[in-house]
DNA sequence: GTGATCACGCAC
DNA sequence: GGCGTACGTGATCACG
């Protein structure tokens, strides 16, 4: 039976390259539209064995829709230059394939396949549209059907007839009517203001189309619908005309000339052989049968639900490697309840239902089993969780969560769902498709739920080696597995030791801050002549800027700023200002430090349990959570009082806290190699001085505080890749003068300059930068036309190796310290990272090996051309370590 | 009521 | 038009 395949290229190439980061080969040719390009196509001619394919593409400026609205996709934005040059090597592409490519001038791919699909149906053959455009629906019938890529290209979504009904209620026609009740903004097709998708498949469950909505208005419910439909119908009639697809371009091409008969192995590997695609190399067939004769279909899906009465049966399944995934009924693991576990292997997939699995004591003691090796997503996560009900899990040997991360940090917190699209076969559902979300989130029943985490169990199974593939081919195998993967289990220790937390000490300064609060309250109404909420800039503003009549400063999208800075400028004028800035202060302690905190004192250990995130930043530092404890205030005094409630969890220990001394400037010494920067760190001396020494040139005797201050922030600057405006706001003085010190810093530190122009260079040219343990962070940016983007994908090209690299010392000397404890057998414990600082508890008979171990450790963590330093201090409380 | 977004402020 | 990386809170607004 004949199959005909039409591919939408342009769609499948815009889906694709904004799917993967910005790939390219060691001669600087971008290639990740092609490279997904690629991935669709042969999962394509694998799966739906087309006996006829054809790829159609826009061409020509003037499409026929502008006449009709002038402002048709005018809220695209120019396709940007790093995809417009991979469409020659598309081509290039089907041609080594060769598959047939058309386009026709003035008309869009969408005109060309809605032609040449209603010659298909007409002679009735089995035809299959490949598009991310789900406008493409409007053209399945009961010989079309519509194939949508999701999230990336990887998964596709067939829509047949039934498929469109089911999910909308609706004939494949409406699609259009659809789209012109509700819009589409990425094609600027308005549709009627107030009505989305929801209010759009009511009215046409109602009355079928958008003339018959329009012609019965008076029936629809809701004053305010009605009003918007009665003003909107012009615009309603012409989104439909838009949305339609035409069916009558003048297309000449016979369907029959596109036959396909499978492709030469030869110039297709020669191709991928230029785009450096190593990975896809070995999947090519010299000689691809084109009926797929042999080759089953891949196994539809199933998996072995495990029960008290039948678990017997399946010990002998419990194999090593294999991948694990334990579902939970939440987000935070210390508190989330298990649902159930999933297990992958080649040929099991596994569901054990939680209170199967906890009485089950093979699995039990499988999972503690350093040596059966286990795969999952988030280790951290599993190993925390499963310690919360007093198991454990030993033998995580891959963690595709960490490993999806290294490959693009850009996408932060990878799920399970979009690593399956981008390396499995398995579709994953995602957990809010399977539990809703927010209020309405709740657990599904049990034939839902298991499959969905069968489904996850299968996903991990399959992605492991293929991340593995790109983890080698990126040489981040060793940043993994002696960096990343070591570290989320030291992190899981930290997270499930927690930290002790004096709730009567919150609750006491939560009384004092009421009493001050409550003061200060009355004297901005006093001062103000009448009540509002201070806590609002909106009616903040409207007493300061209206009724007191202050000078506008600073204006935010929304108003006059009322931001510390600006009141800061402001309290020369009126003494409620600085009512008003106390007033933030203390607020600010309270509702964030002192509510928020005591929120999270878990009930049974009196400790907070933060959770770290080792996946969300774009430069490798950790973040935390629930609560953060990587922002509780140091800089005023008022606020530094808050960490005197943090305590050790034991009688008579100590706190001890190290800090590494000017990290970042320490590796920018390092990597760009300044002889004056080496110079000032080799000689121990005081970075700041010894920076407004050369940029003032003046002696250490002559370095004023506010020189030094003025230093210290081009410090920062550097630090931050720096920019005249950015530094000029930071020291208050003009854009001019900011410029002056920058120039006379790069003339000073000579080294800095060359190496920041040549990391700007080697991103242009990488698509990329690295830090030292050759972390990767994607800037798609950086080539980009528009001055502010590439601005900031250049600061970020310059801050991102350094801020990294502080990261990836940081992580070093963790692993190295939780090693060190354990090596010499010491009750110490290692509680808080704040990014260049550890929090440990310790009792009083180790704080003499930890004052001196602990620097120690942090010190050599990596050997740079400059001394590392970290100063460490103690006391009965975190304040106290100081 | 719920959810998303904004302004603001805290840390390194 | 703008210095890097995070997270949490309260206000506000759109939505149902």
């Amino acid at each position: 039976m004949s199959h005909f395949v039409l591919i939408d290229g342009n769609s499948v190439a815009n889906r694709a390259f904004y799917a993967l980061p910005l790939l390219s080969t060691s001669a600087g040719l971008h290639t990740n539209a092609v490279l997904g390009f690629t991935t669709m196509l042969l999962k394509v001619l694998e799966e739906m064995k087309p006996t006829h394919i054809m790829v159609a593409f826009d061409a020509g400026k003037v499409v026929f829709r502008h006449s009709e609205y002038a402002e048709y996709k005018g809220g695209r934005s120019k396709t940007p230059p790093e995809l417009s040059e991979q469409f020659p090597l598309i081509r290039e592409l089907l041609d080594a394939f060769s598959i047939k490519r058309f386009e026709l001038e003035g008309y869009e791919a969408d005109d060309i396949i809605g032609t040449l699909t209603k010659q298909a149906d007409e002679q009735a053959w089995k035809t299959t549209v490949i598009t991310g455009d789900k406008d493409m629906l409007q053209l399945v019938s009961e010989h079309v059907s519509v194939a949508l890529t999701r999230k990336g290209v990887s998964e596709i979504e067939l829509y047949t007839p039934q498929e469109i009904h089911e999910k909308y209620g609706l004939k494949p026609l409406q699609i259009i009517d659809l789209k012109g009740l509700m819009g589409d903004s990425s094609d600027n097709i308005p549709g009627v203001p107030g009505v989305g998708e929801k209010t759009a498949l009511k009215l046409l469950h109602e009355y079928g189309s958008v003339e018959q909505v329009l012609e019965n208005i008076d029936k629809v419910s809701g004053k305010k619908l009605q009003e918007n439909l009665r003003e909107n119908v012009d615009k309603a009639n012409m989104s439909k005309a838009l949305a339609t697809i035409l069916r009558e371009a003048p297309v000449e091409l016979d369907v029959q000339d596109t036959g396909f008969e499978g492709y030469d192995g030869v110039p297709v590997s020669e191709f991928f052989k230029k785009m450096e695609f190593k990975s896809l190399l070995s999947k090519i067939k010299v000689a691809q049968p084109a009926d797929g004769s042999g080759q089953a279909d891949a196994k539809p899906f199933s998996f072995e639900m495990i029960s008290e009465e039948n678990k017997v049966a399946y010990e002998s399944k419990l194999t090593s490697p294999m991948a694990l995934y334990i579902e939970m009924d939440g987000e935070n693991y210390h508190h989330a309840p298990f649902l159930g576990i999933g297990l992958a292997a080649e040929d099991t997939v596994m569901f054990v239902p939680w209170d199967v699995a906890k009485e089950w004591k093979v699995l039990c003691e499988w999972l503690a089993d350093p040596a059966k090796e286990k795969w999952v997503f988030d280790g951290k996560r599993d190993t925390v969780g499963i310690a919360w009900h007093d198991l454990a899990i030993k033998g995580i040997s891959f963690d595709v969560y960490l490993a999806s991360y290294l490959l693009n940090a850009t996408e932060s917190n990878p799920t399970l769902d979009s690593i399956a699209a981008q390396y499995a076969q398995t579709r994953v559902l995602s957990d809010e498709e399977v539990y809703g979300k927010g209020a309405k989130r709740l657990v599904p029943e049990m034939d839902v739920l298991s499959e969905h985490v069968a489904h996850k169990a299968a996903a991990i199974w399959q992605s492991v080696p293929v991340l593995r593939e790109q983890l080698a081919e990126n040489e981040m195998e060793k940043l993994l597995g002696e960096l990343e993967a070591p570290l989320s289990m030291v992190l899981a220790l930290m997270e499930k030791q927690g930290v002790k937390v004096n709730s009567e000490r919150l609750v006491q300064m939560g009384e004092d801050l009421d009493k001050k609060l409550a003061g200060l309250t009355d004297q901005i109404y006093e001062l103000a002549g009448g009540a509002f909420n201070i806590n609002s800039p909106k009616q903040l503003g409207e007493i300061l800027f209206d009724r007191l009549s202050l000078p506008v400063l600073k204006k935010t999208k929304t108003g006059p700023s009322t931001s510390a800075d600006v009141l800061e400028k402001l309290a020369p004028y009126h003494p409620i200002i600085d009512a008003i800035l106390t007033f933030r202060q203390l607020g600010k302690l309270r509702s964030t430090y002192i509510e928020g905190l005591t929120k999270e004192i878990h009930t049974k250990t009196s400790k907070v349990h933060t959770l770290y995130n080792q996946a969300t930043t774009a430069t490798g530092r950790l973040s935390s959570t629930d609560p953060n404890l990587q922002n509780i205030p140091i800089r005023m005094e008022e606020g530094r009082k808050i960490r005197e409630a943090f305590i050790p969890s034991e009688d008579g220990w100590y706190m001890l806290a190290a800090d590494y001394s000017q990290i970042e400037l320490r590796i920018l010494a390092h990597i760009s190699q300044d002889e004056n920067l080496i110079d000032a760190f080799q000689k121990g001396m005081d970075i700041h001085t010894r920076t407004a020494m050369d940029v003032f040139g003046v002696s250490e005797e002559e370095v004023t505080s506010l020189m030094r201050r003025q230093a210290k922030a081009v410090n920062f600057g550097i630090v931050y890749g720096i920019s005249d405006y950015g530094l000029s706001q930071n020291l208050n003085i003009t854009r001019k003068e900011a410029g002056d010190f920058i120039e006379r810093y790069f003339d000073v530190f000579s080294g800095v300059k060359r190496w920041m122009d040549e990391i700007v260079q080697q991103a242009k040219a990488d698509g990329y930068v690295t830090t030292l343990l050759n972390r990767r962070r994607y800037l798609p940016d950086i080539r980009s036309s528009n001055f502010n983007l590439r601005s900031f994908a250049e600061r970020t090209a310059m801050n991102t190796p350094i801020q990294g690299t502080a990261a990836d010392v940081i992580k070093l000397a963790m692993i190295c310290m939780q090693e060190a404890i354990e090596e010499k057998g010491l009750a110490s414990r290692m509680l808080l990272q704040v990014h260049d600082e550890l929090v440990f508890e310790v009792p009083e008979n180790e704080l003499e090996v930890m004052r001196k171990l602990v620097p120690e450790v942090m010190e050599s963590a990596l050997s740079l051309n400059v001394p590392l330093k970290a100063d460490v201090s103690d006391g009965r409380t975190w304040y106290d370590a100081k």
